[in-house]
Order: C-alpha cells, then sequence, then structure tokens
DNA sequence: TCTGGGGTCCTAGGACCC
DNA sequence: TCTGGGGTCCTAGGACCC
C-alpha cells in the first residue's frame, strides 16, 4: 500500500505561541530572540516590513520602531509544542517529534477506521490546533517524508498542500535545489555547475549518474523524491542525547588565554549541569576554538573515567589549552562537546580512584544544582569562570558575583 | 544570509593486524 | 631494505538540519 505521510509545520511558531499567550499582538510586527541580541523568530507582519531572521536587536529598535520586541519563553514553546503533537496523537499512533514545531505522522490506512479521507484527517488536525492552541500551522501530505517536507512548505502559512506520486514531478519542477530538505549549500552549487537548478532537474537524473556523483544519502533523497518510502517514521520520543555541545561567541574577539580560558570554564559548567540533569556523563570530550576566519582548532581527549564534573573537565582544558592556542591569531567564540554520552548509572569503577573522585565532586553539584533550582541560576560557579561573567556583566556591581566564588 | 547555538550522521583515511 | 593485499577499528572533520 503507498504510504501517507503527514508533516506538520508551527508557522513563525515562537511568536504564534507569544500570539496565543497574548491575542493583542495578533496582526502585529513582533519578533522574539531580545534576550540573545538578534531576532530568532519574527511574525509574518515583521517580515513585511524587512526584517530576517539573525538581525541584530538594536537594529529593530532603530529602523524599526513599530515592531514589538520580546525575549524567548521557551517553557512555553514546549508546553504549546507538546499539546500541538498530541492533537496529531488523536489521529495517528506513529507521531515523530522532529523538532520543537515540527512533525512527521504516518497515517496510511487510518481513512478506514476513522471513515475520513486523508485530506479530512489533516483538515481536522488543523482546525483543531487553530481552535484549541490559537496557533496557525501548515500541512504536507506524501506518499515520503522528503516529499510531505516539500509539501508543507509549498502554502505558508496555513496552508495545506498533498502531493502524489503521480504529480511529484510537477511540484518539483518549481522547487531550486536548495531547498530541497538535505541538501545543503555544498551538494547545491555542485548540482547548479552539473546545470541541476531545480529538484525535477535532480530526480530527472537516472541512478546510475547518482550513484556515481554523490554519497549515499543523497542516493536516499533521490529515491525518496520520486516517492519511493525510505526514511521511517522513527516515534521513539528523543529523551538521550548522544552528544551535549556549549559555545559561546564574543566580542571583540581575542587571543587573550586567561579570558579564553574563562569563556571555556563557563561552557563547561554549563554543559555539565545539562548532562548532570540527564544524568549522562561523556566518555569523550572535545574543546574548541573558533577563529576569526572560522577555521577551528579542536583538540579532544578519551576520560579514564566519565565525569560530568566540571573541575575535572576546566582542568583537562586547561592541560590542553596550549594544542589548540596559537599566538597572533584571534577567537571569536570557545565551545566543548561532551561525546558519547552513557548513563551515569553504567560507570564502573577503576583502579586508580579517578571514580571515586569524580563521584565526590558531582555530589556538590547535585546539591547545588538543587539549590539553584530554588534559588536562581549562578548562584555558585568556579572561580575559572568568574572572569566571563565578569564580562558578561560589565557595569554592574561585581561584589555581588565576588560574593559566590566557590573555590574547589 | 558575511555567519548564533545545539544537534545528528556519514566518510575518508590513518593505525594496526594478518 | 623494500615490498604485496586485505581486513577492521577509530577518529577528525565535513555537511546538513532546526
Amino acid at each position: 500500500m503507498e504510504k501517507v505521510i503527514l508533516h506538520m509545520d508551527g508557522d513563525a511558531f515562537f511568536v504564534g505561541v507569544e500570539t496565543a499567550k497574548n491575542p493583542k499582538l495578533k496582526g502585529r510586527p513582533v519578533v522574539t530572540g531580545e534576550e540573545r541580541g538578534i531576532v530568532s523568530a519574527l511574525s509574518y507582519e515583521a517580515k513585511a516590513i524587512g526584517i530576517v531572521r539573525g538581525m541584530p536587536i538594536f537594529r529593530v529598535q532603530k529602523d524599526f520602531p513599530q515592531v514589538i520586541i520580546l525575549p524567548g519563553d521557551y517553557a512555553a514553546y514546549s508546553r504549546y509544542s507538546a499539546l500541538m503533537f498530541d492533537i496529531v496523537r488523536r489521529y495517528a499512533d506513529e507521531v515523530e517529534e522532529y523538532s520543537i514545531d515540527e512533525c512527521f505522522a504516518d497515517l496510511t490506512g487510518l481513512d478506514r477506521p476513522l471513515k475520513l479521507s486523508y485530506l479530512q484527517i489533516a483538515e481536522r488536525i488543523k482546525k483543531e490546533i487553530n481552535e484549541e492552541l490559537h496557533l496557525s500551522i501548515s500541512i504536507g501530505l506524501a506518499p515520503t517524508k522528503v516529499l510531505a517536507k516539500v509539501a508543507s512548505k509549498w502554502v505558508k502559512p496555513n496552508g495545506l498542500t498533498v502531493i502524489k506520486k503521480e504529480t511529484a514531478l510537477d511540484f518539483l519542477r518549481k522547487i531550486p535545489v536548495e531547498k530541497v530538505w538535505g541538501i545543503g549549500p555544498k551538494t547545491a552549487e555542485f548540482l547548479q555547475r552539473r546545470n541541476i537548478r531545480l529538484a525535477g532537474d535532480f530526480i530527472n537524473k537516472d541512478l546510475a549518474w547518482v550513484k556515481n556523483n554523490l554519497a549515499k544519502p543523497y542516493e536516499e533523497l533521490w529515491r525518496e523524491l520520486r516517492g519511493e518510502y525510505l526514511f521511517k517514521i522513527d516515534p521513539v520520543p528523543k529523551t538521550v542525547y548522544s552528544s551535549i555541545q556549549k559555545t559561546r561567541t564574543f566580542h571583540p574577539l581575542t587571543n587573550n588565554p586567561t579570558f579564553l580560558l574563562s569563556q571555556l570554564s563557563k561552557n563547561i559548567e554549563e554543559a555539565c549541569a545539562k548532562a548532570r540533569h540527564y544524568d549522562l556523563v561523556p566518555k569523550k570530550v572535545s574543546f574548541f576554538l573558533k577563529a576569526q576566519d572560522f577555521k577551528y582548532y579542536i583538540c579532544a581527549v578519551k576520560l579514564s573515567s566519565p565525569t560530568n564534573a566540571p573541575e575535572i573537565i576546566t582542568a583537562l582544558a586547561e592541560n590542553k589549552f596550549p594544542e589548540m592556542h596559537r599566538r597572533g591569531i584571534l577567537y571569536r567564540t570557545t565551545g566543548v562537546t561532551l561525546q558519547e554520552l552513557i548513563s551515569n548509572y553504567a560507570v564502573q569503577g577503576d583502579l586508580f580512584g579517578g571514580k571515586a573522585k569524580a563521584d565526590k565532586f558531582e555530589l556538590v553539584h547535585k546539591q547545588i544544582d538543587s539549590l539553584e533550582e530554588k534559588f536562581g541560576k549562578r548562584l555558585v560557579y568556579l572561580a575559572s569562570t568568574h572572569q566571563a561573567l565578569k564580562h558578561k556583566e560589565k557595569g554592574t556591581q561585581t561584589d555581588d558575583l565576588d560574593r559566590n566564588l566557590l573555590f574547589l
């Protein structure tokens, strides 16, 4: 039986939720991202007057004084996201939560028991999300995930588009190849140089050409675009991470090792806090500095004993720092990635007491975590992070920060 | 898109072995 | 001292996504 895959995509989702919370925002130019200093989401009205994602907030304030600027409210976005997916689950069992505002659902064979056509099922989902949550979404229906993505983007906002195997080519002849899910700038450029500009041009190439010229994932993409169902719906809710990353870009750029290390220390504290929250420990950690020209200077360390204690990981970072740091290069970003995460429960003791030492630190941090939950963030942090916070909050009294210093 | 932050997956090539 | 052929495992880095 031919598959029927639904793809649902929130319209300007963060702003949509803000409008649902406060209906007075409806029809107004609204952006979110105040806390980050750049526009992270924008209403269609804001888009219409020339605002784009990533635009600095100060520019919006200066050039578009009529725009309403809001800080992100991620707790609300997660709540609405869950409610939205619950509505999809009223109809389909197989729902894959792909991102905070997108999901796939397998509707195949549900028309009979529900006594509704596939189109009617999609219409109901859309109507219920509109009426119950006051959110606008767009839906695509197609025989594969990739085609369903194409369909949901075809009419936006508030769209509902069906692509059948027979009509796929007509759609794909109107879609630039770089707009296809999975084809990024590099592959798009490669294809365009060979005169493949539209998704339709791409699927008109034969399989041998695809195999000879592109990597394996693109062969699957090519098949999916031609209507062959390959990318399965994965309904397992995402509870585990395989890596956790924390990065921060700063201005002005710098070469100062002390500054860079304190930024890295802050990255490490944040990453470790997240890992503790999920009871995960990394078997491997990598640090990086990103230079002015966006080149990465990376070093990776295998942990003899997996831990999420920031004291241990910052000590590693300090040891490895000279391997990444070059004199005379300006850096824009520091970052840490905790890799090969495993459940803390599964960690075995080692011969040299590394595990016992890590356990002590982890216990202290668990207690700090619960205090911070009660009394707010940044109650306590490592001395090595101190400078990074001073930098961020320059202009405020550093006395308050000094009071909370914890030397371990 | 002159470039923020957080993820996943794939692959080429080196290390090591027979 | 120089030379095959073939296999596995691992890792760094590329490419892509939202």
